[in-house]
Parts: structure tokens; sequence; C-alpha cells
RNA sequence: GCCCCCGUAGCUCAGAUGGAUAGAGCGCCGGCCUUCUAAGCCGGAUGUCGCAGGUUCGAAUCCUGCCGGGGGCGCCA
């Protein structure tokens, strides 16, 4: 691997766009006398717009004073020259973007770069933070929904970025095993126990009968309904918990609302923010004052009674989760408590611990559709469909594919039909397909003992199609940290739906196997192997397999 | 009334932190399998980016107002 050699390329020491990336932005700096300007350099939208393009004539073009196109023709000879062979030949485009034209070689190293172990990684963050993700923390009083399963997989998902990205992160289930609704809900066991019908505002579903009948063979008194609800909720907390597992989510634990009490986990909390002076007594009830930061009313911390209320226990779990030493904690939560935002925000201010971010991810809505209709989720009435029967209809990689392929913050129709359909509607196979497809490529080759050495050189000119996939592969550390950054794993699933369309593409243009051509033939295998790489990556980051054959 | 999300192709949606001729999948029309998987590829049609102003070299993107859809405003959880 050394100079000497002509015929093999040296693994590159970074990230070949970032040194791109670098150049681009120290000559514009420079050039503008100006350390704070941040120039783009994109991959071009079109092939003739060369390879790579940058505004940085733009942007600086003001304060200068002088035309855009008349600073980038400078600034792209002053690139051109640092970048040396690397750089075909640039050009002034529009209003004056500098589009770059990169030479062959510069691919062919790309390529061999992705092919090293430590190419196509993506470097951690230069902050790690310690996160706390807490999802779906859906009440323990029946089981997972199909939303509950957009919750999962979004959870799943960033956390699988930020871990990807260099952050040690936690994941946690908030069980709301205390309350009124849990009451409620072992009254409705105890009705279906003795025959009668659950409470007017109680829980309905099938699975309430099935619970009656397993309290009824334990022998629990349907009187006694302090049993009850231990009994129910666990039996629920353990359902929901293989739900999880079935679906490929991992929580490092499930958080009980009712152990903060047992062990008094939330007289501590309360009394943090006491001490720090933002709570008051009215009324008989213990206030936090929220208004004093931002939120629009005070509220209750410990009702009139003497217990505590909802947000008096969450005060007491998120003050329990900095204890525990993180210094980001992550809420996802459902569109209908978004107005549970501004207090909690406010209380983690109130308890005046320095580094420590709250943030809340809403998740909105999601219907399922099937024949044009939408279907109606009720829990209570027991109209649901579950995660369950969601994956056993249309299973977990398009379940996972359907549910984090929009945006999180927008309601979402799961076209049921659709996600059913193992055919090319599906947009999850069409990724997959890649995948198989290269396989068995690679397969054909090692079964022809066709070696390839991903440092073996080729002069032949590399191909636009192949160009456009190289690129696309380049981009995955940028993709992994953006998506990472916004908490929006929806750019993976559009990612990966790019790869995948590049490499087929790229299958459609050029041989692999017996492409002609000195090292052409390895050049292409390895690019093959690094573009399955990529995509089994993509699809990891969302909890999706990679099938090698379909 | 106040707060949050959304309004982009027939449908479902990408395009946040301003950039070149606004994209993808589905659906529709027409082509491509004696070469590595046709779950693929290629071509075609469809848009006042909700409306109206503003900011500027440049706005789907930022600001203001309005219209429309969804959600939320308990000593419930």
């Amino acid at each position: 691997m050394s100079e000497q050699d002509p015929n093999r390329y040296d693994s590159p020491a970074q990230d070949p766009v970032s040194g791109l990336r670098e150049t681009v932005t120290a000559v514009a700096r420079a050039f503008a006398g100006d350390d704070s300007i941040e120039p783009s350099l994109d991959s071009s939208p079109k092939p003739e717009m060369g390879d790579y393009s940058s505004n940085a004539a733009m942007v600086m073009s003001k304060a200068l004073g002088r035309p855009p196109r008349e600073v980038a023709g400078e600034l792209a000879d002053e690139i051109a020259g640092r970048l040396g062979e690397s750089v075909e030949r640039t050009e002034i485009a529009g209003p004056g973007f500098i589009n770059l034209f990169l030479a062959d070689d510069w691919y062919r190293r790309a390529v061999a770069g992705l092919a090293d172990p430590a190419g196509g990684t993506v470097p951690p963050v230069e902050h790690p933070e310690r996160a706390l993700v807490e999802s779906v923390s859906a009440n323990p009083t029946g089981p997972l929904t199909a939303a509950s399963g957009r919750h999962a997989a979004y959870g799943d998902a960033v956390t699988r970025l930020l871990r990807a990205t260099g952050h040690q992160v936690s994941t946690e289930y908030y069980v709301n095993d205390g309350g009124s609704q849990i009451e409620n809900f072992a009254a409705s066991i105890a009705a279906r126990m003795t025959g009668d019908e659950p409470p007017e505002d109680g829980y309905r579903g099938e699975y309430v009968t099935d619970l009656a009948e397993r309290a009824r063979s334990e022998r629990i008194d349907p009187d006694d309904l302090e049993t009850l609800a231990r009994s129910g909720v666990g039996w629920m907390v353990d359902s929901i918990r293989a739900s999880l597992v079935g679906f490929g989510v991992e929580m490092d634990g499930f958080f009980s609302e009712r152990s903060l009490y047992d062990e008094g986990l939330v007289d501590r909390g309360i009394e943090w923010l006491r001490e720090a002076g933002h709570t008051f007594e009215r009324d008989g009830a213990l206030w936090l004052r929220t208004t004093d930061f931002d939120d629009d009313k005070d509220r209750v911390l410990v009702r009139s009674g003497g217990e505590p209320t909802y947000f008096g226990a969450d005060v007491a779990y998120h003050a329990d989760k900095v204890e525990r030493g993180f210094t980001r904690l992550i809420d996802v939560l459902g569109a209908d408590h978004h107005g549970y935002i501004g207090r909690m925000d406010a209380a983690i201010r109130a308890m005046e611990r320095p580094g420590v971010e709250f943030e809340v991810q809403i998740m909105q809505m999601i219907h399922l559709v099937e024949g044009g209709r939408r279907t109606k989720m009720s829990k209570r009435a027991g109209d649901i469909v579950t995660l369950d029967e969601l994956l056993a209809d249309i299973g977990n990689d398009a379940a996972r594919f359907f549910l984090l392929q929009r945006s999180a913050d927008r309601t979402m129709d799961l076209d049921l039909d659709l996600a059913r359909s193992q055919s090319s509607d599906n947009p999850v196979y069409y990724v997959q397909y890649a995948h198989a497809r290269i396989q068995s490529i690679l397969r054909k080759a090692a079964a022809e003992g066709r070696g390839h050495d991903p440092a073996a050189r080729t002069e032949v000119p590399v191909d636009r199609s192949e160009k456009a996939l190289i690129d696309r592969l380049l981009d995955y550390p940028g993709e992994v940290h953006e998506a990472a950054a916004r908490r929006a794993p929806h750019r993976i699933c559009a990612y990966g739906t790019e790869v995948a369309a590049a490499f087929h593409a790229f299958y459609r243009d050029c041989q692999v196997i017996g492409a002609e051509g000195e090292g052409l033939e390895a050049s292409r295998l390895t690019l093959c192997e690094v573009t399955a790489q990529t995509i089994e990556r993509s699809l990891g980051l969302l909890g999706i397999s990679a099938p090698d054959r379909m």
C-alpha cells in the first residue's frame, strides 16, 4: 500500500468529501478574509453541473462588493490549484456556483477508501452526550397499538442514530401503573370476572375478558381490586415487552411509576424543586411556579388530598433521570401530550441542574388505511389494530419502513394494502432487493473464483452511473449525522431508496463480472461490496434486515 | 379564545437552518429479460408549492396576516 507501487491505491487518511469541503472552506475564508463564512459543498443536482458544487462566491460577493460570477472565477482557480489532480476542471454556472468536475482517479480512490475497514464509517460527534430516550410509555391497560408501533420504531431508530454518531444512549419505557385509570382497569377486569358490564368509561376490549379468565384461574378475588390491578398490569407489561421484542425494539428498562412512590422518589424530586424555591402552596395543594419558566399557568404537584398528581410523579421520574447522570433527556410523546411540554420543560429548568438538556419529540397521529378507508382506533372500546396484528399482517421490515418513512411531525396514513403487497409496489422491497441483487453477484463471483483486491488500480474511465452511485455512498456519514441531529430517521429511508436507485441504474449500465478492462472487474466488485455494506448499515439504523436472497 | 402540527403532482409524502429547470413512490400511458435476480430499468403525462403581502441578487424554505384540516388547553393520565 505504498506510493512506490503504481498499481495500488493508498487508503485515504480521511473521508474524501470532507477533504474537498475543507479545501473549499479554507480557500473561501482566506479569500473573503472572514473565518465565519460557511460555503456549501454538495453533490451537484445534475451531471452537467459537475460532481460537486459550492455557493462560496455567492455568500461573499455582497461583502466584497463584487459580482458573484467574477469572484467565483478566481475562487475556482484557487480551489483547482489546491486540489491538483483530483479535479479535472471547474465551471462557473448560474448565479455564481462553482462546479467541480472531479477526476476519475478521485472516484477510484474513494471506492478503495470505502472498502478500507475504517472506510465509510461515521465519525463520532465532537461532544458526545449521555442521553436517555423515553418512548412508547403507553398505558399498561391494553396491548400496544399500531400507533405505539410508530413511537417504538421512531424511538428505536433515533437511538440507533445517536449511537451511530457516538452518543451514549439508554432507552426506557415509563409504566403508568398508578392512578385512576388503573383502578378503572382493575374494575373492568373484575366486572368481566363476575359477568357484569365494565364501568361506563372502562376497558371493553376482548383482552380484558382474557385477563379476567386468567385472574379467575389464579384464584384472585374479584373484590380484591388491589391485587387485580397489580396482576393485570404485570400481565400487560409482560405482553407489551414481548410485543416490543418481537418488533426488534429493545428497552433498557421499564420504569414503574409506582416504584417512585414505593422508594420515596416522588418526595425527593419535589424536594429539589422546593429547595430551589419554585414551589408554593395554595388551596391546600403544592404548586410549581412553572410560569417563571414560560408556562401558561402554574401546575399542581401535590393535590390538596396529599396525593401527587401525574405531573408530580413525572417530575420525580425526570429528576431521577438527571440523578442517574443523563445530560440529555429525550421524551417521545404523542401529539395529544403536546400541551404537557411547557410544564415539563419548566420543571426541568426549575431543577436548576446546568448542563441538562430536555427535549420532546412529538409524534403525530397515524391512521391505518385499508381499501381506501381509515380504520378506527380506540383503546377503551377495544376497537384497535394492535401492533402484534400489524406485524403479523405486513411483517416487521415493512412495518418499520412504513412507520419510519414519514417525518414524525406529520400525521400519517399507512396503506395496509400497499404495505402488505410483496411486490414492486412496496418501497421496502425496493431497497432490500438492491442488496439481494448485489449478494447474488458477489456469490457468483466467489463461486467462479474471481478475487478482487480493493486496492487494485484500473485506468478504465468511471462510468456516469458508477459515479452517481459512488456519490451517494460518500453521502452516508453526512446523512447519518444529519438524521441523528435532527432526530429524523425518515431521512435514512429516503437515503436508502436513493442508494438502491443508484445501484439499479449502475446495474443496468455496467457489467460487473467479466467487465472488460484491466482491473475493472475487481474495481466494480469492490463497488458492489461497499454498496451492499452501505445499504445494510442504512437499513440497520432503521432496524430493518438486509436479506441476501429474495 | 390561546398553543402545537400540517397544507407541495390524481393518492401517500420528501424537500427545515434561503440557491440552479421543485422531487420520490403509488396510480396512468408506452417500451426493455439467449449476459451478474424484471421485487428491476428507460421514456411520457399531471404542479397558481393553501391565499395575500414583506425581507433580497435569489423564497416551497425566513417574517406578518388570513383561509382550510388535525391535535391540545383538569388538583385526569
